[in-house]
DNA sequence: TTATGTTTTGACCATCCGGTCAAAGCTACG
DNA sequence: CGTAGCTTTGACCGGATGGTCAAAACATAA
């Protein structure tokens, strides 16, 4: 019995998700305000609510779908693949999300710095996920195809290094004093990911 | 003419500048609350404002006090010691930052994911200090004696990681399922790092 | 055109927020 | 002890904030 999305529900709605996606993305949950949003979405702030019931309803549908769209890259890693290539594919796929969805990741950012109070339903996935890779890596060192680490800080260290390219954007702008420093990042991480998982 | 601090004064202060820095590294500037503050300090609110004019002021204080203790670790890197050891010195005591004071780079993560709008001041000599280093860091790599890497790079992804296991601790515990990543960390660290950095 | 459902809005509300102030309480020292 | 100066607080203020509501404006299709 779900009513099909008018043209312009459709519309709006996605302009509400993306100025949510600006606005708590930069400020938090307690930062962000309704009429900030509203004002960046273009509507007023009683149309917003028309549209969603609550700020705690935005924000938790853009924590969802990106929930999604931030596993996927971990998914994608083939058990059976060349273990170098595939952990060096899943990597870039990995820094590829925070050239392209930068406010996604920060928002991710924001959340688990304030302790992950609304990602705690989902947390319990990713771990499934995380563990399951983690054996598949381990798998690969005790096997001697890689070189022999914890398979769960050599995410992190993934993690932390992409994550880092979006999160931190501005102090790597400011050092750096010029944009766009993904290409040289890829190469970087590539040198960096070849050595320490040699055999 | 400083008049001299009582012992009720330096006992307040230092509680209200500990609780600000519970909150606001939890909570960001616009997402912290002077309640929160002075709650956590054991202090009514006209009191808190008693001992500091503003919120901001008190935030304030805590960036700048956090801007030197985050960079010292940078700046004891000897020009001329060997530099594999050097760099590995660097990342370690960037390490223990992390693990000892967990809500100083939370605090510095907050600020830069909200553009760093309150530490426009202190870029430039972070600039300054940062480019002499990664000048260094060159002058090895030219010379053979580390592996021909962009300095730049190298720096942060020392950040990320160290960051990365105090600022998104809920995940990192999470994934682990135990306490006290930090002695892995640092092993793994210094594998990652001896062989991004071999010649 | 008219009737029906959708969308938008101005006015409003209770609560929270950063901050003020005058008065009360307390401490240290002569 | 007394008192001068330091500390604490309750009451309060103007503005922001999340959210409501009824009515107006608009779109749509018969």
């Amino acid at each position: 019995m779900k009513k099909p999305e008018t043209r312009i529900q459709k519309k709006n709605r996605a302009a509400i998700l993306s100025a949510g996606l600006d606005v708590f993305s930069q400020f938090g949950f307690r930062g962000a305000t309704l009429d900030q949003i509203a004002e960046a979405a273009g509507l007023s702030k009683p149309n917003l609510l028309y549209y969603f019931p609550s700020k705690e309803e935005i924000h938790q549908q853009l924590l969802t779908s990106l929930l999604s769209t931030w596993l996927d890259p971990l998914r994608k890693m083939n058990d059976s693949g060349d273990p170098i290539e595939e952990i060096l594919g899943y990597a870039k796929r990995k820094l590829a999300l925070s050239r392209d969805f930068p406010r996604e990741s920060r928002l991710f950012a924001n959340e688990i710095l304030q302790g992950a109070p609304r990602l705690g339903d989902s947390m319990p996935a990713l771990n499934a996920l995380v563990d399951k890779k983690a054996t598949v890596i381990n798998g690969w060192a005790k096997a001697g195809r890689i070189a022999a680490i914890d398979p769960y800080h050599l995410l992190f260290l993934i993690w932390a290094q992409t994550q880092h390219y979006a999160d931190f954007d501005v102090q790597v702008r400011a050092v750096l004093g010029r944009d766009d420093p993904f290409p040289e990042a890829a190469t970087f991480m590539e040198h960096m990911l070849r050595r320490t998982l040699a055999p």
